[in-house]
DNA sequence: TAATGGTAGGGGAGGAAAGTGTACCCATAT
DNA sequence: TATTGATATGGGTACACATTCCTCCCCTAC
């Protein structure tokens, strides 16, 4: 029989017959897509009672209302709760879209478990299939009109371990649309005039393709000119078909573009045959969001990834900032859909070059910032597909857990229809009161558990199927908030396997860096560390959350209460121990104030320490020296700023770090960031207090005589719901009705991250936020009385007077008080 | 398909609530 | 229709103004 190998990029089914048929999309190494239709395998859940008796009586009501269901009676393990094996109902059907129906009638005599799994998953986590990962499949030949790749029948599946990833082909797009001056443009009626399309690799040699939507003989070979809107959508999928991309990229493509090509396809009653199998593109609107979904093809949309990194953060994520911070290149810059309008009349070429930039930005984003790194490889380690690891970390979880389940005999509760909650409220982690001030006359040293809840659940086998409810076993340990979980040698708790796991390969791969030498190992390399620990870190969270299928409000409650016991004792340890203090500590760090002023011997006592409560702590819980501050400034709970030190390759590398003041936080103007950081570092690294406040008298100073520019002005704050859900009157939500007043064309407003300025005036601050752009066109005159007392003045006012430097003594100096004088 | 891991915590803005100061009237004591 | 010395004191009320507290919201730390 012959053999295929292949990575897992896609999934889906088609009945044949009354029956499923699955379809395994893989792309081969040299980048060939290929099908494996898979036969024979039907969707199933379980039914559990209390009452065997039950199974019957449900047997007999399911069969006559779907009679071709069969049954058995299996074993299996309930998945919360240590305890035996019991008797369950496997019910197996044939098509997986009833299998809902019959869940629903099922319910009546028990409850059902893994009911909602979908069936592209079910088969997965059966044969042991991952997204993304590699397999050999035997097959035999096989035809079928259904697919646009060469396909096979499997027989078997086996996973082969390869690392790498197979060349994928990536086609960028951006479209234009026209529309009436006022208002969003909408499908039903506003044609789509232009296509643009960018390609990697090459396509006949074209890194590049605009349609346009008319026959405007420009002689450009780039631009592909068509008859009109359908003849343009036409050839849109002629391209896609025989570019035959992996990847569809585009900047808010999910929310714009994909959506309206089919629409749009829909108005003019074309095919949406663009996907590798025929009848295969699928499109869902919900609330606010839609979702594309196109079979054997992934959208991947720069723009929701890159908000939803929540290491690197951005101000805005409008398509120009972004490409200047990433790209260091720019957007072609036009006005709204009115010039759309008249440049579409009157100057083709340019509207044809800004629309190209665009989908050659969305992919160079892609391909030259590696976004999609980091998913392919959470697809490999959670299984699920590409597709949807975009998506949210609880579908990560539920595919990773529900793999394992299978393994072990256990079965997945379905997800709940109303969120869970317990009695008691989910209390989090401590935070120690801080002594506030600068504390420069030792080291400061940190030190900090490396993940902490992931491995508190290890050391305390803490899972829901080794809950403790009765008293069978007395190997057990028992949680400061009493819950009980059994010990690893009377049964080892599927989460904490899962856990170790990923953590020992992250382990693995950091050590892996170390000797890797060439630039695209360790980028891969880098994704997978990344990968992991994002998955062992976000465990706790899905624990902890009501829709959760494993939710046990209990058990969610151990971990914090384990990891408040865990920092207090620390504390504890270190204080009693070593002549230091420990100033400060938030979850899973302690600070500890030492005498010391030599860096390397902070650096011998910051190992001691870490050694000597890692020593002393059960389990894995390991306490890490993190760094050094020479320098420390804390100003409460959760804010501070250091000179840090940390030893990179033998040497001492410094830096300034900043935690959640204003420097970092998006919400505060760029003036205040700038002048924060230039005092902070005055403080931190001269300790010279006067020259900082006059660094910031300065800056007041430019501030009153109108030398800052707007952009150092505006302050930017997310709009997070719809705006007539807002209860408050604010700033940005004031703003954003402005702007939709002025501008009804402006499209979706919730997401959007709105920039102001307060300018000058008796009402309400929120009532004179204004747009810095309209400001600049009328001229408006900024507010500098604002900008002095509500953004500069506080947080500098903060810092300062942890160091004992009043707001008067700040603004001494004949010059300042006439400042004030000045408003 | 339907929803989009967790809690702790700081801080701005607005507005309600509770406090303060003042003017005025009135009653009472001297 | 009629009260009706002057002054001090205190209570009550209305109102303006300043402060405090609470809520909503955003964003961050971990």
């Amino acid at each position: 029989m012959d053999k295929v190998t292949c990575q897992i990029f896609d999934v889906d089914y088609v009945m044949a017959n009354g029956k499923p048929i699955v379809r395994v999309f893989g792309k081969q190494k040299d980048g060939k897509t290929i099908c494996l239709m898979f036969n024979g395998f039907l969707p199933y859940f379980y039914l559990y009672s209390v009452k065997e008796e039950n199974y019957e009586r449900a047997k007999k009501a399911l069969q006559s209302a779907f009679p071709y269901l069969k049954f058995e009676i299996v074993e299996r393990y309930l998945p919360i709760g240590y305890g035996s094996k019991k008797k369950v109902l496997k019910i197996i059907g044939a098509d997986p879209s009833k299998i809902p129906d019959i869940r629903a009638q099922a319910e009546a005599f028990g409850t059902a478990y893994e009911a909602d799994v979908l069936f592209k998953y079910r088969f997965m986590a059966d044969y042991h299939l991952r997204g993304m990962t590699w397999i050999e499949a035997e097959v035999k030949p096989f035809k079928t009109e259904t697919v646009k790749c060469q396909s096979y029948e499997a027989v078997s599946f086996k996973n082969i371990d390869v690392q790498e990833n197979a060349p994928l082909k990536y086609l960028s797009l951006d479209i234009e649309c026209i529309s009436d001056e006022d208002r969003v443009p909408d499908p039903k009626n506003d044609p789509i005039i232009i296509i643009s399309l960018a390609f990697y690799p090459k396509y006949r040699d074209k890194d590049q393709i605009i349609l346009i939507a008319k026959k405007a003989g420009l002689k450009n070979e780039r631009v592909m000119e068509c008859e009109n809107e359908e003849d343009m959508l036409q050839k849109f999928i002629d391209i896609v078909n025989t570019y035959d991309p992996d990847i569809i990229v585009g900047y808010n493509i999910n929310n714009f573009d994909a959506p309206y090509i089919i629409e749009r396809m829909d108005v003019l009653g074309l095919p949406k045959d663009f996907g590798r199998s025929s009848k295969s593109v699928l499109m869902r609107k919900l609330q606010q969001t839609s979702m594309t979904t196109i079979v054997g093809r992934v959208i991947a949309d720069p723009y929701e990834i890159l908000k939803s990194d929540p290491v690197v953060r951005f101000k805005r994520y409008d398509l120009n900032t972004i490409a200047k911070a990433l790209l260091n290149d720019t957007k072609i810059d036009i006005g709204g859909a009115r010039e759309i309008k008249q440049l579409w009349e009157s100057d083709i070429k340019k509207l044809i070059e800004y629309a190209g930039k665009d989908a050659v930005l969305a992919l160079r984003l892609v391909t030259e910032k590696h976004l999609l790194d980091k998913y392919f490889e959470l697809a490999k380690i959670s299984g699920l597909l590409l597709q949807d690891t975009f998506g949210v970390q609880t579908q990560h979880h539920e595919f990773n857990i529900l793999s394992e389940f299978v393994k072990d005999g256990f079965i997945m509760p379905c997800r709940p229809k109303v969120p869970h909650t317990g009695d008691a409220e989910l209390k989090g982690a401590i935070v120690f009161e801080p002594e506030v001030g600068l504390h420069n006359e030792g080291c400061t040293l940190v030190l900090d558990f490396t993940s902490l809840y992931p491995s508190l659940i290890i050391t305390f086998n803490i899972c829901p199927t080794t809950l403790l409810l009765d008293n069978s076993v007395q190997d057990y340990y028992e949680a400061p908030n009493k819950a009980k979980f059994v010990k690893q040698e009377v049964r080892e708790g599927i989460i904490p396997r899962i856990l170790k796991r990923l953590i020992d390969a992250r382990a693995k791969i950091k050590k892996a860096m170390k000797s890797a030498k060439d630039e695209e190992t360790l980028r891969l390399l880098d994704a997978q560390q990344n990968a992991l620990k994002i998955m062992a870190n976000s465990m706790y969270g899905y624990m902890g959350y009501g829709r959760s299928r494993l939710f046990v409000m209990p058990i969610a409650n151990a971990i914090t209460a384990y990891g408040r016991e865990n920092i207090q004792k620390t504390k504890k340890l270190v204080e009693d121990k070593y002549p230091v203090k420990v100033i400060y500590g938030d979850t899973d760090s302690v600070f500890v104030k030492t005498k010391i002023t030599d860096l390397d011997a902070a650096e011998q006592l910051g190992e001691e320490i870490a050694d000597f409560v890692s020593d002393n702590l059960p389990g894995v819980l390991n306490l890490k020296f993190e760094k050094i501050f020479r320098s420390f400034l804390i100003l409460s709970k959760k804010r501070y700023a250091g000179w840090s030190f940390e030893k990179v390759d033998g040497k001492w590398k410094d830096k300034i770090v900043m935690k959640g003041i204003e420097t970092v936080r998006r919400d505060w103007c760029d003036l205040v960031g700038k002048t924060m950081k230039e005092v902070l570092s005055t403080i931190l690294k001269e300790a010279d207090i006067q020259k900082a406040a006059k660094q910031f008298r300065n800056v007041a100073q430019g501030l009153a005589e109108g030398k800052v520019p707007l952009e150092d002005l505006t302050v930017v704050k997310g709009i997070t719901k719809p705006l007539s859900a807002y209860d408050g009157v604010q700033p940005h939500v004031e703003l954003a009705k402005k702007i939709l007043e002025r501008n009804p064309a402006f499209g979706n407003i919730v997401g959007a991250r709105i920039g102001y300025v307060i300018i000058k005036g008796n009402a309400l601050i929120s009532k004179r936020a204004e747009d810095p752009e309209y400001v600049k066109k009328y001229n408006l005159e900024i507010d500098a009385d604002y900008y002095i007392q509500n953004q500069l003045l506080p947080p500098i006012e903060r810092i300062f007077e942890v160091c004992g430097i009043s707001a008067a003594e700040l603004l001494e100096g004949s010059k300042q008080k006439s400042l004030l004088d000045m408003f």
